[in-house]
RNA sequence: GCCCGCUUGGCGGAAUCGGUAGACGCAAGGGACUUAAAAUCCCUCGGCUGUAAGGCUGUGCCGGUUCGAGUCCGGCAGCGGGCACCA
């Protein structure tokens, strides 16, 4: 008997896959497709658990699909852009390009080793220009579609870095890097218009039926639609007539039902008005600024008070006769959301209600619970906004919150001074970075013409090699001469853009680009027709916004450019849950790794000195915690089937899994148990028959690999093969929903019982059948969890052709409707006993019935009483109620 | 603050429709084999009770619907996630 050498399988087949080119993907209008992909990773250096996880559970479903007989596109590549290859440059002076690459060649032979079944041959990294050149060139037909333009915008500024930082980069209000304190500052970048999209791309989230309820939840949030009006009031005041809106002000209100209640108005420090008064008033502009630096973190403003300064400017009610009401600048406006300015109620807004109380506003109830009438403000706002009826409110007194809002939009409507509108908190994508690795911006200044696209005949731009790191802010700014080129419209001299884009556009197109990796424009649309959408899209959570929504964006632009038909990317998509790991720390506090610690007897210990080691919470594997476990060295020692086994074990894809020592031995010892069955066994069976065709892309229609078992009688033997046709039933239902976890409990079951049935002597003849049929569906099934041992089984059990050719097996309906032959006796709700109804009969209802009343443990229960009712669930249970 | 999800043995988790709670794995304990170890195999394993057969109890807590509730409904608690001055 051998033993398992994973190392030598892994390799073997690995290079058998690889010479016979099985996962390459041919477009093939005959057959069906399927699209799996996993979210490309990052080249940090070194491939980590949590990639272990996302592209086995991928893996899984390619494998198990192409079973299935589709044509399955798998495919990897590099999201390569980004700041970590600037780090590296800066602190290690390593030019970007060189790190990247020789992580991408790192992780690849990583990613190799764990045997995926991936088409490298369309492998892709977005910092290659054959990759980037196209994006320029779709940014240009966004640009004509009217989807990207300029504007200033606010952002946060490291003056150290000089670089703009993304909000996840600020850290109580420094630079995650520098340590400095981050600066608001106004800079023109440009934007995609994702708003044009908002209704679309909410309403659509209803039709992707196999994405996860969660986020598509998050997404509708974040697109964030709501239903209200703008009305504009008209000023007065001194200065009204100097200021810009024509003498009005407007604003943006859901509930516009409280008008009566209305007691100020506020504007941003940033609305028009503001600026203006701003431009003749120090205080004012001193105040606006003041505002401004707040800046955008969540965190400070929950503890900033509302303040606001009054404009000595006022609004005129539209309502009441005579009614004005003061505007203030307020620093909880926001410029970006709505109109900017809002009318505040402060009865029925909480912030209204602290900002009047500070300011001595009036707090006029105007709704009130329905079944009272009446209500008092003291420091809590009343904001149902669902119930209850209009009071103090003229002509909306007793009306629901929906009629008021009717009455006010109707005669607002009519009077010209408002309408009724949809807005969303979702804003329009800024895509500039003031960075080296990335993108350029295909787009030149020039002094006389503005800003002039880079004709497509001079597409790509390329980014220049020869940069250096050697002081803060863009090196693609600092360049001595790349930045300079001719106008292209009137060829004097100008400038270059020096931005580059935000990675994440990078991320919104990579899949389209996979069906067509080579092609000389940015899709090829007979390539792309074939295979787009991805059907199944499987990555972490933390995706389940931004980069889903902005490829969501991008397939529509896309579609609007022409260079796709559908415009969802994706329409199946898991996500999955993190790898987690105990964590460590010495006695001064420092963390430990993993393999640095023993549990022995006296606890847990440093494994060197001994000393005692104190046990942390289970948290997500990262390296400054030190929680990790590599891959590499996993699967050095045990192989990879058996990291890949395990990180599909026990615990539900979608949640987080903890990596623990004991887990992995426990997947090592199948992967041995495994292969000692199928050698075990070999003695005992019949001949071996391969299958007449051969699954895969080459030939369609494939017969059943199990086909011609004789008649079998024998009691055990029929039981095994129930046993194999109904795990076959369940784990292709697990495997379709994702259930991995069940799947792998459903294989040791399925091996348990092949263990138990090949100890006993064999009955008859047929019960060798039975055991190969039993182990080589066995084997098929754990195909696409650990393939090399799998193929391995399967040609130690005689077969000449590789396992990755064969067809998933076909379930004998025979053999599984056979319906359970235990019946559960109940006596009121309460198991009291069984019934074991023998192969050969149908019990009746009434059969049934009178073997459980004349049961022991039934009469025991009834001690003497009647039974009311007896309850008859076929093949199920019967239940006696006394 | 608003929105969403989760809560089952020592642990990870099973339990399509309301119908045998705890599959499968890990850990633990006992035993076999072995000079020994590794590996492997067998047994036990929610709690209480009983020599045993068995009985009682048990899916975060309180209540409801039902012949029957981990599963459905109402309330509460705890944990986790998303958004957050969004008018």
């Amino acid at each position: 008997m051998s033993r398992y050498n994973p190392k030598e399988a892994e390799q073997k087949w690995q290079a058998r896959w690889e010479a016979e080119q099985v996962f390459l993907a041919v477009a093939d209008a005959s057959r069906e497709k399927y699209y799996v992909l996993e979210m490309f990773p990052y080249p940090s250096g070194r491939i980590h658990m949590g990639h272990v996880r996302n592209y086995t559970m991928g893996d899984i479903v390619a494998r198990y699909k192409r079973a299935r007989g589709f044509n399955v596109l798998h495919p990897m590549g590099w999201d390569a852009f980004g700041m970590p290859a600037e780090n590296a440059a800066r602190e290690r002076g390593v030019h970007p390009a060189i790190w990247t690459h020789e992580n991408i060649a790192t992780m690849r032979g990583q990613l190799k080793a764990m045997g995926l079944s991936i088409d490298w041959s369309r492998e892709l990294a977005t910092c290659d220009v054959e990759y980037y050149g196209h994006e320029q060139q779709m940014f240009l037909d966004f640009m004509e579609q009217g989807l990207v333009y300029r504007k200033e915008a606010s952002v946060n500024w490291d003056p150290v870095d000089e670089t703009v930082l993304a909000n996840e980069q600020v850290i109580d209000g420094r630079g995650w890097r520098s340590g400095a304190p981050v600066e608001q500052r106004q800079l023109t970048q440009w934007f995609f218009r994702i708003t044009a999209y908002a209704e679309d791309l909410l309403q659509s989230l209803d039709t992707l039926e196999r994405w996860p309820e969660k986020v598509r939840l998050m997404q509708s949030n974040w697109i964030g639609r709501s239903e209200g009006m703008r009305i504009r009031f008209t000023l007065s005041g001194e200065q009204a007539a100097a200021m810009p809106g024509d003498g009005r002000l407007e604003v943006y209100t859901t509930r516009h039902d409280t008008l009566f209640g209305m007691s100020f108005c506020a504007i941003s420090a940033d609305h028009p008005i503001a600026l203006a008064l701003a431009a003749d008033d120090p205080a004012i502009a001193e105040f606006c600024r003041q505002c401004r630096d707040l800046g955008g973190t969540a965190e400070v403003l929950e503890r900033v008070e509302k303040l606001g300064l009054d404009t000595r400017l006022k609004v005129r009610h539209p309502f009441i006769a005579g009614r004005e009401a003061p505007v203030f600048i307020a620093n909880f406006v926001l410029m970006a959301y709505g109109a900017g300015a809002i009318f505040g109620c402060p009865a029925h807004d909480q912030r209204d209600l602290d900002f009047a109380r500070k300011y001595g506003l009036e707090v006029l109830p105007v709704v009130a619970p329905a079944d009272t009438l009446s209500i008092d403000i003291v420091n809590e706002a009343y904001t149902d906004n669902l119930n209850g009826r209009l009071i103090n409110s003229d002509f909306l007194n007793g009306l629901t919150i929906a009629q008021a809002k009717a009455q006010i939009a109707g005669r607002l409507t009519a009077a010209g001074a408002g309408e009724q509108a949809v807005n969303f908190r979702l804003r329009d994508w800024g895509v500039s970075r003031q960075r080296y690795w990335g993108c350029p911006i295909p787009v030149i200044h020039c002094a006389d013409c503005g800003v002039v696209p880079v004709p497509r005949s001079q597409l790509p731009v390329v980014l220049p090699t020869d940069v250096s790191f050697d002081r803060p802010g863009n090196p693609l700014a600092h360049h001595p001469d790349w930045k300079h080129a001719p106008c292209p419209r009137c060829a004097k001299p100008a400038l270059r853009e020096t931005d580059t884009f935000d990675t994440f556009v990078d991320s919104s197109w990579y899949f389209a680009r996979f069906c067509s990796p080579r092609a000389a424009t940015p899709v090829d649309r007979r390539e792309a027709d074939y295979w787009m959408p991805v059907d199944q899209y499987i990555g972490g959570v933390e995706h389940a916004i931004l980069h889903l929504l902005y490829s969501r964006f991008f397939t529509r632009a896309m579609k609007a450019t022409g260079y796709a038909v559908e415009k969802e990317p994706f329409s199946g998509l898991f996500t999955q849950g993190m790898v987690t790991h105990e964590t460590y720390r010495d006695a001064g506090g420092a963390w430990l790794f993993p393999e640095q610690i023993v549990k022995g007897e006296g606890g847990v210990v440093h494994r060197e000195t001994g000393a005692p080691v104190q046990v942390g919470k289970i948290e997500s594997m990262s390296k400054s915690k030190r929680n990790v476990v590599d891959p590499e060295h996993i699967i050095a020692h045990y192989g990879a089937d058996t990291a890949r086994w395990f990180v599909v074990s026990d615990t539900p894809p979608e949640r987080d899994i903890e990596w623990t020592e004991s887990g992995v031995e426990g997947a090592w010892r199948f992967t041995q148990r495994m292969w000692r069955l199928v050698e075990d066994s070999l003695a005992k069976l019949p001949p071996p028959k391969d299958p007449a065709r051969v699954s895969g892309f080459k030939a369609a229609g494939i017969p059943a690999v199990l086909a011609d078992v004789p008649e079998i009688t024998d009691d055990a033997a029929l039981a095994l093969r129930k046993a194999t046709h109904e795990t076959i039933r369940n784990i292709t239902s697990d495997i379709e929903r994702f259930h991995f976890n069940r799947a792998v409990a459903r294989i040791y079951a399925l091996a348990n019982h092949i263990a138990a049935f090949s100890a006993q002597p064999a009955a008859d003849a047929g019960a060798g059948y039975a055991l190969r049929e039993a182990l080589e569906t066995l084997v098929i099934l754990t195909g696409p969890f650990m393939p090399h041992l799998a193929e391995a089984c399967w040609e130690a059990l005689g077969h000449k052709i590789m396992l990755v050719n064969v067809e998933w097996p076909a379930v004998d309906d025979t053999l599984t409707r056979v319906e359970s032959r235990t019946i559960i006796i109940q006596v009121n709700g309460k198991r009291r006993g069984e019934l074991n109804i023998p192969h050969t009969m149908t019990p009746t209802q009434d059969y049934l019935k009178a073997q459980a009343l004349a049961h022991d443990a039934v009469i025991r229960h009834l001690d003497g009483r009647k039974p009311k009712t007896v309850i008859v669930v076929p093949d199920r249970i019967v239940n006696v109620v006394v």
